[in-house]
DNA sequence: AACATCGTGATACGTTCGTACCATAAAGAG
DNA sequence: CTCTTTATGGTACGAACGTATCACGATGTT
């Protein structure tokens, strides 16, 4: 039976499993056994391919993250080439609300991870943890842009705006998760707010 | 030994001593023989004013909540008498800015509760699921009364910024809780939106 | 052809966790 | 003064979990 085998494909279906299991259970409650299962192959494996849980938690992670980078740049290949600012800034912050399975998944792990890494230092060690900074950055560098574009309403101040966006989508996101609100609200309370800042 | 005793003040020593560990080592990992330990009583005295692990949960989510409230009403009490709706609203969303460690445990246990709903549909039907719900209500009908009494900017939509001054404080929180900002400027990023809807 | 290595299975071990059970001392009721 | 109820301690049980061990067939190398 074992042929040679491409050890990085396989770690990646594994992965998939993981976060498969953890958006239906959660992520407190995936074990190794169910990874396991739900990718169709025995417990023995999953210790193969990752050593230990915690390096299969941050390989799932780390491909999510991955996954969710691919996800942001589709959306904005697909707003046409050269898109305006405000156009990269609506794909950024669309792709992280929760619409679909794939980005609902994306936010409760991400939110189940951000809850961990704060009473477990190891987690909070991670290089992914920055990500939310690069994130800000990337949205203060865009409105920045706009700015000099004169596509601004005057006094806009673009680092509070930034911060504000980001904390607005992951809040909106939070409460579309947790069924408080439809996505499309949630949406058009971005959009009121891009309109706030844009002319 | 057995003295009469006051269950109900038993049961808070308990779940205060639950909401401790919670912020401590992460609400996913406390379990029974921990909240015995640091309430000072033997596991069995946890079982016997709590059957199930489920319902000690469930308690401390509800005490939580109620403190939360208490704390609401106080910094609105220390507002002054009759303040205007700008002083309540900062109140009341200054109040969920994880700034102290009581204020950091409610962030962080609130928010690990949330994550958890999203698989566990036991606590999803609980009752302060649609906390977030009355605190948007309350939230629009103080802009709504401040628009009456001329002190909000024209064009101000008071149902969509209710939404986002709250999901902007939760986000803002979370990035505050996980170390990415300081509760300060979290402060000052709120103010500059209330700034922006007042007059 | 012989052999070392790789991929995979089955299963066992030690720990931890929630819960259940048994015992018993103190306190109030009659 | 008995007797039932209340409050508490100690401990045991069964399940689940992460990890480790043993075994073995297939593959590539020399």
């Amino acid at each position: 039976m074992p042929r040679r085998v491409d050890h990085e494909e396989r770690r990646t279906d594994i992965a998939e499993a993981l976060l498969r299991v953890a958006a239906r259970r959660g992520l407190h409650a995936v074990g190794m056994r169910d990874v396991a299962a739900e990718a169709g192959v025995s417990l023995r494996l999953v210790q193969y391919y990752f050593e230990t849980k915690e390096k299969l938690l941050l390989y799932g992670l780390r491909h999510l993250a991955g996954r969710f980078g691919e996800r942001v740049t589709a959306r904005i290949r697909a707003a046409g080439d050269d898109p305006g600012p405000r156009a990269m800034i609506e794909a950024m912050l669309g792709a992280a609300l929760p619409t679909d399975e794939e980005s609902r998944t994306f936010h409760l792990v991400y939110t189940s991870y951000a809850v961990l890494s704060v009473t477990d230092r190891a987690l909070a060690a991670q290089p992914f943890v920055k990500e939310p900074d690069a994130a800000e950055q990337a949205l203060v560098a865009l409105l920045r842009q706009a700015e000099e574009g004169g596509l601004l309403r005057p006094g806009v101040d673009a680092e509070v705006e930034a911060v504000s966006l980001l904390a607005l989508s992951a809040g909106l996101g939070s409460s579309v998760l947790v069924g408080q609100r439809a996505p499309e609200a949630a949406a058009g309370v971005l959009d009121h707010h891009l309109d706030r800042l844009f002319r």
